[in-house]
DNA sequence: AGCACGCCGACT
DNA sequence: GTCGGCGTGCTC
């Protein structure tokens, strides 16, 4: 027999299965880590098949050296079916595939270091680094041509004659003897609560998932109900009812930050059984609850994006909330999608899934009217507490009539009132920093960043000022004057958050804000913490970005201010309109969850605009209606899928060139099909990024599987024509577009 | 990605 | 002549 094996590594030029004997001492089984000689190297991966050594390839093949499965656990045939859709759908790399269906303790480290041979001598080698190699138990060949300077010849005849010698030794990250660990919980206590009573709308869409339960059919529920009508609580008693059939669920949130709350309430109903996945646990904490899955001592899974892979079995359930949040696709190799993982899942288990959402995505949408998705619907907040009151303010208007405060009278007025009530207020603007642009008023220059092609932004940092790139992290001090033409008449552009605060201490003295953003809750904690102040009564306004919007529910928040409407609005992608309907029904609903009446100021160059409009009548229909005959007309998603092709390289001219040769490939691939269109290279919407061109291509069609063989077939061939230091990816099912 | 091989310029 | 620079090619 042969085993067909993935190498754990990345590369994309390495990435295949490759073929090795298995010796006849061994007792190997589909999924088993193992060890292999890879050229010159030795590396670790896992057997995803068997076949009988007739059909091998022609060529000599290895043996593989050994079996890990004592460091590392087998994969079970879910995992290696889910591996293999990650790569045929998102074209990904085994390595990428296993790298992320598998905790990074799991991953056998494998280190090489020349170590004291049988003929070692200090006349041969030199008293110093003979002491070293005794002191530190050997050297990497890094050190030893650094730090040593023995050049790779001298090396190489050492260790022939026996002088040195090379120690490959493998190990995953936690030791041995930890890595089968057993449970260590205490399991504390948890003072369990009784589910609350549902509502009539409430009660009837958990008797529809609980029939799909019973069912034990793939399905598939939006869940869509307005902001604070009680998702959560159908989520948790659909949970419950899956757990008594003895299945298990999942639950998974938009963002790392609201699993916090989602854990204490999941804790709260189910007690010890839950476990919690996110990329920002500890290695060692994902190893935990990891592990906790995997051994069935959690059957209850909370978690952010990279959690829908958890080694859960026998899945009943598996709820995306907000599941119309960009962050539920991955931006980085495997680029997959939440939503279509979940699916694969239920299907594999032929379990249910819930959508939720007070605004569902298009797609999402669509597939409800196509009649593949059950739509649900809490039209009602709990209690008939009425939502936000809507106010639009023109700021046009304001400007004409010589108010140039950020603040809109209508806003200073509300504020004024809040603070006079004592109630609280949350603050929402979507950009960061001091301001964004800077422009010389004499040669129209703005300062961007030396690497990227990007406007830096200013920064107040103590008492200095600093600009700052927003992609690279690049700093630079605020000069005086133009970098191009020495003037001193420089213009700032562009309120953030940090101009937002400095303007409401200077208009509401005695005010506490707290700011939160990307620059405020950098420490692990601060999130909590912030939110813990503002929860206490220790503020009276929360200031912040996108990290606001959702999911927070304060009984004492009864005015939500939207500072800019228009930034959202107005960003080179085509799914801006959709983005800022959702964003303003999402901020407005962190207003007047309790007994106090909640409104909502939004401040907008664009009164007029239809995503606006609607967001004022809180109206999803009118929006989708509105919007969906514009994405008809310009047959863009949910009417296609699109997948992005992205070439970097240093040279603009050869980024370029790469580009318009992958547009051709793909050309003469798709040739007189009229379902798909193929968008000419083009600069990226970031050009230039950390010193780097960066040229797009991009793919609309009506079918994936009907294009999936052509644009793997290009990409591929791309691949392997490209010269070292060109960069392609390619984005199925591509989110971001800007 | 690593790692080895190989073909040219800068020195003891 | 030797050393070492990193372009090219391969990994079952």
């Amino acid at each position: 027999m042969i085993a067909k094996v993935a190498i754990e590594l990345r590369a994309k030029p390495v990435d295949r299965l490759y073929d090795y004997l298995i010796p006849e001492e061994l007792q190997v089984q589909v999924g088993d880590c193992v060890e292999v000689p890879f050229g010159t190297r030795v590396v670790t991966g896992y057997i995803l098949a068997l076949e009988s050594e007739k059909q091998a390839a022609q060529r000599e093949l290895r043996p593989l050296l050994r079996l890990m499965t004592d460091q590392t656990p087998s994969l079970e045939p879910e995992m290696i079916e889910m591996m293999r859709f990650l790569k045929d759908r998102y074209l990904c790399t085994w390595g990428a595939a296993l790298q992320t269906i598998l905790p990074p303790v799991t991953r056998v480290k494998t280190s090489a270091r020349y170590v004291l041979g049988e003929f070692a001598t200090e006349a041969e080698l030199g008293v110093a680094l003979v002491a070293y190699l005794k002191r530190y138990k050997g050297a990497t060949k890094k050190t030893l041509v650094d730090q040593f300077a023995i050049n790779k010849r001298q090396l190489d005849t050492w260790l022939q004659q026996n002088v040195l010698r090379l120690d490959v030794s493998h190990r995953s990250r936690l030791g041995k003897r930890r890595v089968i660990a057993e449970g260590k919980q205490g399991e504390q206590a948890f003072e369990l609560e009784v589910p609350l009573a549902l509502s009539l709308a409430q009660e009837i869409a958990y008797r529809e998932v609980c029939k799909a339960l019973d069912q034990q059919v793939s399905q598939t529920f939006v869940l869509h109900g307005v902001t604070g009508s009680g998702k959560t609580e159908v989520y948790l008693q659909a949970i419950e009812y899956a757990l008594r059939a003895g299945k298990t669920a999942m639950m998974l949130v938009p963002e790392i930050a609201l699993t916090t709350q989602m854990m204490a309430r999941f804790q709260r109903r189910f007690g010890a059984r839950v476990a919690v996945l996110h990329s920002r646990l500890t290695d060692r904490e994902k190893y935990e609850e990891w592990y906790r899955i995997l051994r069935q001592e959690a059957d209850v899974v909370v978690g952010a994006r990279s959690a829908i892979f958890a080694p859960l079995r026998k899945i009943g359930l598996i709820v995306i909330d907000e599941e119309h949040e960009q962050t539920y696709k991955q931006e980085t190799e495997p680029r997959y999608v939440v939503r279509e993982v979940a699916e694969w899942r239920a299907k594999y288990h032929q379990a249910v899934v819930i959508l939720g959402s007070a605004t569902p995505s298009l797609e999402t949408m669509y597939r409800v009217e196509r009649g593949r998705y059950t739509l649900l619907s809490l039209p009602q907040r709990i209690g008939e507490r009425a939502l936000a009151d809507v106010q639009i303010v023109d700021m046009r208007e304001e400007f004409r009539k010589g108010h140039h405060s950020l603040f809109s009278q209508a806003l200073t007025h509300a504020l004024q009132e809040v603070l006079a009530k004592g109630e609280q207020a949350i603050l929402f603007l979507n950009r960061r920093g001091y301001t964004t642009i800077l422009l010389c008023r004499d040669c129209g220059e703005a300062a961007t960043c030396p690497d990227c092609d990007i406007s830096l932004t200013l920064h107040k940092v103590g008492g200095s000022s600093l600009l700052r790139c927003h992609f690279c992290g690049h700093t630079e001090p605020l000069r005086e004057v133009c970098a191009s033409c020495g003037s001193e008449r420089i213009r700032q552009f562009g309120a953030g958050t940090q101009k937002i605060e400095q303007a409401l201490f200077e208009q509401f003295p005695g005010i506490r804000v707290i700011r939160m953003d990307v620059d405020t809750t950098g420490k692990k904690g601060a999130h909590e913490q912030m939110l813990g102040e503002f929860e206490r009564n220790e503020a009276d306004v929360l200031l912040g970005t996108q990290m606001i919007a959702k999911g927070l529910d304060f009984a004492r928040v009864t005015l939500v201010g939207v500072v800019a409407a228009d930034i959202s609005l107005h960003l080179p992608d085509f799914r801006s309109a959709e983005r800022t309907f959702q964003l303003l029904v999402q901020v407005g609903g962190r207003a007047g969850r309790h007994e106090m009446p909640g409104r909502m100021i939004v401040q907008t160059f664009s009164p007029e605009h239809y995503a606006i409009c609607a967001a004022k009548k809180q109206d999803y229909d009118q929006f989708y209606q509105t919007e969906m005959a514009v994405r008809k007309a310009m047959q863009y998603p949910p009417y296609t899928e699109i997948t992005q092709f992205l070439i970097a390289h240093a040279s603009e001219q050869v980024a370029y060139n790469i580009a318009y040769l992958l547009y051709e490939e793909l050309q003469n691939e798709l040739f007189g099909r009229n379902e798909v269109r193929i968008l000419a290279a083009v600069p990226a919407s970031i050009p230039r990024l950390r010193g780097v061109y960066r040229y797009q291509v991009m793919v609309l069609y009506t079918s994936f599987a009907r294009v999936k063989e052509a644009i793997t077939r290009v990409y591929r061939k791309m691949l392997a024509k490209a010269k070292s230091g060109v960069v392609i990816t390619v984005d199925v099912n591509a989110q971001m577009l800007f």
